[in-house]
RNA sequence: GCCCCGAUAGCUCAACGGAUAGAGCAGCGCUCUUCUAAGGCGUUGAUGUUGGUUCGAUUCCAGCUCGGGGCACCA
C-alpha cells in the first residue's frame, strides 16, 4: 500500500512539474491523521514557486483520482500535509492477508539474490563470553534475519581469538600449575585472569608469556601445542551451547590461529607495493595520507598484530564463499580500527573492501562499575540468563517458558535501543518483565493464542464493523517497518512497532468480547492476524515465542 | 593535545527536517464472579547552553559545558 501511495505521489508531482521531489510517506504519529501521510505537498511548493496548500489540494485531488475504492478520505492538514484514511474494505483486505499468508507475512524483496556475511558475537576461548557478547551476538542475529526476511541468504559466521596474548597467558597459568588436561571453559578463564595479573606484576612472568605467546605462533612444542587443542576446543564447546541458547547457528567459524598467516603474508606483501612501511622493526601502516593514524599491523617481534589478522580475515572469508556483501560486526569502540584496516584493504584489494563494511553496536556498561575481563569481574553470559530464567521462575514452572521468558527479555533490552548506543545496564532494573518488555511481548501473543484455542465452534455473524479497529490498522504497516528495520540495519524500530502491537492488542483484548461477541468472525480473523505479526516480528528478532504463559 | 560518539521527564529509552515531543519504570487513583491482571484505564512530569540555516529544528551547522570511546607494537 506504501509503494502504491509513494507511486501515486510521485506520478502526480511529475504532472504538476515537481519532479524528482525527495518526499516521504509514512505513518502519522497520531492516528487521527490517518493511515498514511506525506511531506509531498510541502516539499514541492517551493520548487513550484506555490503556496503549501494549494500544491496540497491538487495533490489531494490528484490521489484521490488514482487510488479510487482503497481510499475512504483524503484530507489537507496542518502546514500542508495530505493524509490518507484507507477504506473500511483495504484495511480488512490487509487483514486478511495477515491471517492468510502465515509465517510469509511480513517478507519483503529488497534484498532479493543477494548473498551477504555477517559477523557477529566473535567471543575469544580462554575468556569468558561476557554479556557483551550476548550484545553482539542478539542485534548480529536479528539484522542477519531482518535481512534474510528481505530475500538474501546469509552467511553467519563468528571469528574468534584463539591465539594471542591472552591466550598465552591462559596457558602459562596452566602450565604453572601443572595443568595438563583442563577441564572446563571456567577453568580457563580463571587461568587468563591469573596469567594476566602476572604479566602485569612480574616482569620475569611477562617475558615468560611473550615467549610463550611466539612459541604458539611457532606451533612446534609439541605439549604446549596439545594443551592449547585441549583448551580450544572446551571453549569453544561451551560457546557452541549458548549460542543454541540464543537460537543462533553458525554457517563459519574463523579463527585468529588460520589468519595470522595469510594476514603476515598480505601486509609483507604490502610493503612492497608501498602501502604498508617498516618503522622501529614494526610494520605499520600510515592512516595519516588519509586523515587517518598509524597503525602496527606487525610487531618488532614479527608477531601479527589484530589488524594484520583482520586483513588476513578479509581474504580467508573470500575465499571460502562467494559473497556480495560483508559485514562485520563489532563494538563502536573499534570504528577507528576498522577505518583504518579497510583504507589498507582499499588499497591492497579495492573490491574486497567496498563490499565490506563495519556495523558498530554500543557497549553494555553497568552502573556497579567497570566491567574487566582482564580483572575477571565480568557478569558472563551464562550467569544472566540463569538469573533472568531465576526471575522468571517467580511466576512460572515450566523450565521451558521460563528460559523463552528470560532469552526474550534480554533480548528485548537489547534491541529496543538503536544499535549504536550504549546499554547503561542495571542488572536490578534493566531486565523488566513488565511493561516494555520481551514477556509484555509473548504474554500478548499467549493471550491471543488462548483465545483462538476458546474459538471452537463457526462463528455466525460474518459483518465487520464499518469503524476499523486501532489494532487492525497498525498490523497493516506491519511489512513496511520490518524492510524499514532490515534496510537501516535498526532492530529497534521493529522493536518500537511490535510493543505498540502488543499495547493496541492488550487494548482491543480488554475492551472486546471477541469469543461469542459482535462481528466474532471478523475479530477472530484479526486475532489470527496479530498472532502472525506478533509471532513473525518476534521471529525476526529471534526472541522466542511461548505458546503459554 | 588530536579524532569519533553522545546529552530528551526523577530513572531507562522513542521521535526517517514536520502536526499537541511519545513509552516504560518510579509516584498517585481506579480495574479480576467476564476469552490469562506478566494485563487494561486515568493522572503528575522533559528537548544541556549560545547562536545560525529553514515556512518549520529534539533532528542540520558552529561555539561552549559535561560525559563515553579511540589515538604504534592488546583484542
Amino acid at each position: 500500500m506504501e509503494e502504491r501511495i509513494r507511486k501515486a505521489v510521485g506520478e502526480a508531482l511529475s504532472a504538476a512539474g515537481a519532479a524528482g521531489t525527495v518526499f516521504t510517506v509514512e505513518r502519522p504519529t497520531e492516528a487521527a491523521h490517518g493511515d498514511y501521510t506525506t511531506n509531498a505537498a510541502l516539499v514541492a511548493a517551493k520548487t513550484l514557486g506555490k503556496k503549501p496548500h494549494e500544491v496540497a489540494d491538487e495533490l489531494a485531488r490528484s490521489l484521490v483520482d488514482s487510488l479510487g475504492a482503497s481510499v475512504s478520505h483524503i484530507a489537507v492538514a496542518g502546514p500542508g500535509f495530505v493524509n490518507i484514511m484507507l477504506a473500511r474494505e483495504a484495511i480488512t483486505f490487509a487483514v486478511a492477508e495477515a491471517d492468510a499468508q502465515g509465517s510469509e507475512w511480513g517478507k519483503g524483496t529488497l534484498s532479493s539474490g543477494q548473498r551477504v556475511m555477517v559477523e557477529y558475537t566473535d567471543p575469544n576461548p580462554f575468556k569468558e563470553m561476557h554479556i557483551g557478547h550476548l550484545m553482539s551476538n542478539t542485534i548480529g542475529e536479528a539484522l542477519s534475519r531482518l535481512i534474510e526476511s528481505e530475500g538474501a541468504t546469509i552467511i553467519r559466521s563468528c571469528y574468534s581469538g584463539d591465539i594471542g596474548p591472552h591466550v598465552a597467558k591462559a596457558l602459562w597459568s596452566l602450565r604453572k600449575q601443572g595443568v595438563t588436561d583442563p577441564v572446563s571453559a571456567t577453568e580457563l578463564s580463571a587461568a587468563y585472569v591469573a596469567g594476566n595479573r602476572a604479566y602485569e606484576d612480574s616482569p620475569e612472568a611477562k617475558a615468560e608469556i611473550d615467549a610463550l605467546n611466539t612459541e604458539v605462533y611457532k606451533g612446534e612444542d609439541k605439549a604446549l601445542m596439545e594443551l592449547w587443542q585441549k583448551g580450544r576446543e572446551i571453549a569453544l564447546e561451551a560457546f557452541r551451547g549458548i549460542f543454541k541458547t540464543l537460537g543462533t547457528h553458525f554457517d563459519y567459524y574463523f579463527f585468529e590461529s588460520e589468519t595470522s598467516e595469510p594476514g603476515m603474508r598480505i601486509v609483507r606483501d604490502g610493503v612492497n607495493k608501498g602501502v604498508f612501511e617498516e618503522s622501529d622493526g614494526a610494520i605499520i601502516y600510515r592512516g595519516e595520507k588519509k586523515g587517518l593514524h598509524t597503525l602496527v599491523f606487525i610487531t618488532s617481534r614479527g608477531t601479527p598484530t589484530y589488524e594484520a589478522k583482520d586483513i588476513g580475515l578479509a581474504f580467508l572469508k573470500e575465499e571460502r564463499v562467494q559473497t556480495d556483501r560483508s559485514i562485520i560486526m563489532t563494538g563502536t569502540e573499534q570504528v577507528g580500527h576498522f577505518k583504518i584496516v579497510l583504507a589498507a584493504l582499499s588499497e591492497i584489494a579495492p573490491l574486497l573492501a567496498k563490499k565490506t563494511s563495519h556495523v558498530p553496536h554500543g557497549l553494555l556498561r553497568l552502573t556497579t562499575g567497570k566491567m574487566s575481563s582482564r580483572e575477571g569481574n565480568v557478569i558472563t553470559a551464562l550467569e544472566l540468563i540463569k538469573e533472568m530464567i531465576a526471575k522468571a521462575s517467580e511466576k512460572n514452572s515450566d523450565p521451558l517458558i521460563r528460559e523463552q521468558v528470560a532469552i526474550g527479555a534480554i533480548k528485548y533490552m537489547v534491541l529496543r535501543q538503536a544499535p549504536g548506543s550504549d546499554i547503561i545496564f542495571d542488572p536490578e532494573k534493566s531486565l523488566s518483565l513488565e511493561g516494555d518488555s520481551g514477556p509484555y511481548l509473548q504474554y500478548a501473543l499467549v493471550r491471543a493464542k488462548s483465545v483462538l484455542e476458546k474459538a471452537t465452534h463457526d462463528a455466525q455473524e460474518r459483518n465487520s464493523p464499518n469503524h476499523p479497529y486501532l489494532l487492525e490498522r497498525v498490523i497493516l504497516h506491519f511489512p513496511e517497518v520490518a524492510a524499514r528495520a532490515a534496510h537501516e540495519l535498526a532492530p529497534n524500530l521493529l522493536v518500537n512497532y511490535l510493543t505498540e502491537l502488543a499495547g493496541e492488542w492488550n487494548s482491543f483484548y480488554a475492551a472486546e468480547r471477541i469469543v461469542g461477541g459482535d462481528y466474532e468472525a471478523h475479530k477472530l480473523m484479526l486475532a489470527r492476524a496479530f498472532v502472525n505479526t506478533m509471532t513473525n516480528g518476534l521471529t525476526l528478532l529471534s526472541i522466542p515465542t511461548p505458546e503459554k504463559m
